[in-house]
Parts: C-alpha cells; structure tokens; sequence
DNA sequence: GCGACAG
DNA sequence: ATCTTGTCGC
C-alpha cells in the first residue's frame, strides 16, 4: 500500500479523500487482544493551532509514558504548515503529516498510541486513529471528547460511575462506545483504532486515568504539551 | 436555504 | 481546534 499521497498536494478533494479511506478499511484488524500488563509503553498524540500573516501553523506532540509507572519517558514534537482544512470526517489528512513527522523523531516504539479524535468510530471506519495506524505500524485507540454522529444514531448515556460504559452500535455493528472514565464528568468516545480489540483498548484506556482529567493521561500530557510549543514558537 | 460538524 | 472573563466547586 503506497502511503506517500499524504504529502501530496493533488490528493486535496473529498473524493480523493474519500477513495483512500475506502481502500484502507479493508486493511482494519480489530480481533486482537493485548493485556495490559504485557505492555512496556504507550504514546499520546495530540496538535494545537494558530494563525499566523495569514497562514496556519500547527504543532504535534508526542508524549510517551511506562504503561506502569506513569512517567514520561520520551517526548517528541514537530511544528509546521497546515495546509488542509479541518472537514468533519477528513482529520486525518489535515493532522498526519505532522504526527508522521513527529513519530519519525522517537527513539523509543511505543507499544500503543492513543489519539485525541476517534478511530473506527467514524462513517468510513477511518478516523484518525485508524487512518494514523498505517503508517505507524502499531496499535491505535481513538479518545473523541466529543461525539460524532454516524447515520443519525445517537449515543446513550453511561451511568455515573467510573467505568460504566454503553457501546455505540449502529445497523447491527459495534462502532465503539461512550466511556465515564470519572464521576460527575462528561464521558469520553473510545473506539478502536486499528491492531487491537474494543475489550483490549477498554482496559487499557482506564488504566491511564488519573485524577487530573477525563482524557487518559498521555493524550492530556500531549494536549498540555501541544500549548507550551505554540507559546514558544508564536513568540 | 438550513442545520450539522472528531479536531 | 481557537477566541476569551468570570465563576462555581473541590
């Protein structure tokens, strides 16, 4: 599978778009199972915009933390142009050259990544998180703080408990679920990015939430870390 | 024309 | 995502 067209600035129409995300849903393996106490570490990526003479820059930073002791063990970032607009179903296009440019820069592989935006949850199956998992070779999980509506199906609320969870199954097939990872807090959308099952990104994801945030701990690291590098690049 | 719309 | 002040609560 040729996956250069993501620097490619002829590949920028929805149909282009659209072409690619359906030849890459085939290539999506959601039957395996990884426990959580096999893995060593895992990476939370995350960007953050601004505008800057009329052109958009974007910055993406790649935390990686010991799955065990929760600390950070690498952190990568890298700043450039933004060239595709943000389209509802089409992240991915616009956020992958910076996240691939970033993951070029890690020393250590991360053995799961966890994205802020969805995975499988999608209309195509190929939000980022999916989409990311080719060309990272690695497994992904989607963390979406808010919800995408696929074919008009909406979500049910989880019960106020942490953990309680309601899987989002639209015409028959699991597309992911609304997940409480605290109390009294908005939940959160997991689905599955690609390489690992829904169960496997469950258990992992709560394994990675702490007091300080709904989000799993390397995507909120990430997301934190994404605001300092725009201070320091816009100054 | 109007509303929806991951980040 | 980003632009932004105050404000409620632990």
């Amino acid at each position: 599978m040729q996956l250069n067209y993501i620097h490619d600035f002829t590949l920028n129409t929805k149909q282009d778009f659209l072409a690619v995300q359906q030849k890459l849903k085939r290539l999506i393996h959601l039957s395996n199972a990884i426990d959580t106490d096999s893995l060593q570490t895992c990476a939370g990526v995350d960007l953050a915009y601004w505008e800057e003479n009329g052109e958009s820059f974007g910055v993406c930073s790649i935390i990686v933390l010991d799955v065990h002791t929760k600390k950070v063990v690498e952190k990568v970032h890298h700043f450039g142009n933004i060239n595709v607009p943000y389209v509802a179903g089409f992240l991915a296009f616009r956020e992958l050259p910076l996240i691939v440019e970033a993951a070029k820069k890690l020393t250590i592989e991360p053995d799961v990544f966890l994205f802020d935006g969805n995975g499988y949850l999608h209309p195509h199956h190929l939000g980022i998180a999916t989409h990311a998992s080719f060309f990272l070779n690695k497994p992904t999980i989607g963390i979406a703080k808010t919800y995408l509506k696929i074919k008009n199906h909406d979500f049910k609320m989880p019960d106020n408990q942490i953990g309680a969870y309601t899987d989002i199954v639209i015409e028959g097939e699991v597309y992911g679920r609304t997940l409480r990872t605290r109390q009294d807090v908005k939940p959160i959308f997991l689905s599955c990015g690609n390489f690992i099952d829904l169960e496997s990104s469950y258990q992992i994801t709560m394994t990675l939430i702490n007091q300080e945030s709904r989000l799993p701990i390397p995507v909120r690291l990430a997301d934190l870390e994404t605001h300092a590098l725009r201070k320091y690049y816009r100054d």
